[in-house]
DNA sequence: AATAATTTTTAGATTTACCTAAAACTATTA
DNA sequence: TAATAGTTTTAGGTAAATCTAAAAATTATT
């Protein structure tokens, strides 16, 4: 259907919109995908051929519905795969992004109905990110980034923003892995690093690996 | 380390080499891949530059040392694939080579090994086909091609040399399964037929089917 | 051994996905 | 609003993997 190249694209486009208002940027894309904005201006005139995104020069770009189902379903397989990673080979959440990055791009749906079934159908990737259904369905996560949460507040570590080894081997050996209960003891002035009680243990975060840990707030009793 | 498409060329010199005796052809090659003579030439020259094979030009080739290591790799993923697709995902023999085609391309040594260990280290795929362990040995099994049996003689049908699936679903509705006793009961003079006794039912398959498949003669008592 | 048939290689193009450098456009800001 | 800074596109090229058609080499047949 679409090459391994064109699905890259969809995906990166999409995971641009989700975070940034407006239409993609071909610089955002470029560097998404660790390549040259001319390289891209290639590639977004093929993608519009394609009608997968609309695209008016010098204006960025949007999915059209039928390119952000295309993207939604990579990124579900992308999922799927890290859970089946996780879950059945035992590898560590911060060890199965590049060998997804690869798997979502096997072009079989019957292969993701079944992968999807034989996992029972899981909500959540390893990182705490949601899994589409086959129709491309999720529940988005009620989030807050954690540099942005005020003192005194409680909340459930409930995913990241980043998905690399080293920044997910760090948060292991600080403890703050998904499903940990944490309280915003303060924010120091001077760097913007949070100070965190985890299990009425002090631990102190940058603001950089702050504003990748996403938490569910406690709700107001 | 190696292209998706040099690998589907060491796979087939590989198969070739072990089907035909003396130098791979050109011409082989070329149908084994579905392309054309001049681009195996091409790719030839490429895989010689890389030391993977010996050519000799007009002379067809041999796999070095490397080039057969690197074979037997794709071979050994293609096959732990299959055993996945059956044993975990359900999915019938004759559904999984072209998935696997897919999959035996994803390039990382500790998911081979992690999904061996998965599977239970695994010595036959769904095919009858030996899984090469992680140093590329494996016991190449001792068969026979149905057509060459004698008649009166006694086997167990132990794997196919074809795995496309209109002929796995053909011998699926015979009842000519992998394990499957059978006893020769003639040869028929004019097509060549093969008259079989399959727990005391007389089943006749054509020539060309007898030659896919894989039989391991009753031991003489 | 000469000729014919077959196989293989070369020559010259094409397509996809990249690149650099320069030109064109848009946004900023003085 | 004019100059400047930043972004995006175009122009022209490269590398990988294909192709067709023609030339060269090998093998088979008289
Ligand atoms: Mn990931
Ligand atoms: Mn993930
Ligand atoms: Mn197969
Ligand atoms: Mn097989």
């Amino acid at each position: 259907m679409h090459s391994f190249t064109e699905e890259n694209y969809l995906k990166v486009i999409y995971h641009i919109s989700q975070t940034e208002p407006g239409t993609v940027q071909t610089n955002a894309i470029a560097s998404g995908l660790n390549t040259k904005a001319a390289s891209v201006t290639d590639m977004l005139k093929k993608l519009a051929d394609k009608q997968l995104i609309d695209y008016i020069k010098y204006q960025g770009v949007t999915l059209t519905e039928k390119g952000k189902i295309a993207a939604i379903k990579v990124i579900r397989k992308h999922r799927l795969w890290e859970v089946f990673l996780v879950d059945k080979l035992k590898f560590r959440w911060d060890e199965v992004h590049d060998i997804a990055e690869e798997l979502e791009h096997i072009n079989s749906s019957i292969l993701v109905e079944r992968l999807d079934d034989f996992l029972g159908f899981p909500k959540r990737d390893p990182h705490g990110d949601p899994i589409p259904d086959q129709h491309g369905n999720f529940e988005p996560s009620a989030h807050i980034h954690l540099h942005e949460i005020a003192k005194g507040k409680k909340g459930i570590i409930i995913g990241v923003s980043e998905h690399s080894s080293p920044f997910l081997i760090h948060l292991e050996k600080l403890g703050l892995t998904i499903g940990v209960t944490i309280a915003i003891d303060g924010i120091t002035a001077y760097d913007g690093s949070v100070e965190l009680l985890v299990n009425d243990q002090k631990i102190n975060v940058s603001r950089k690996v702050a504003q990748h840990i996403l938490v569910k707030l406690e709700e107001a009793q």
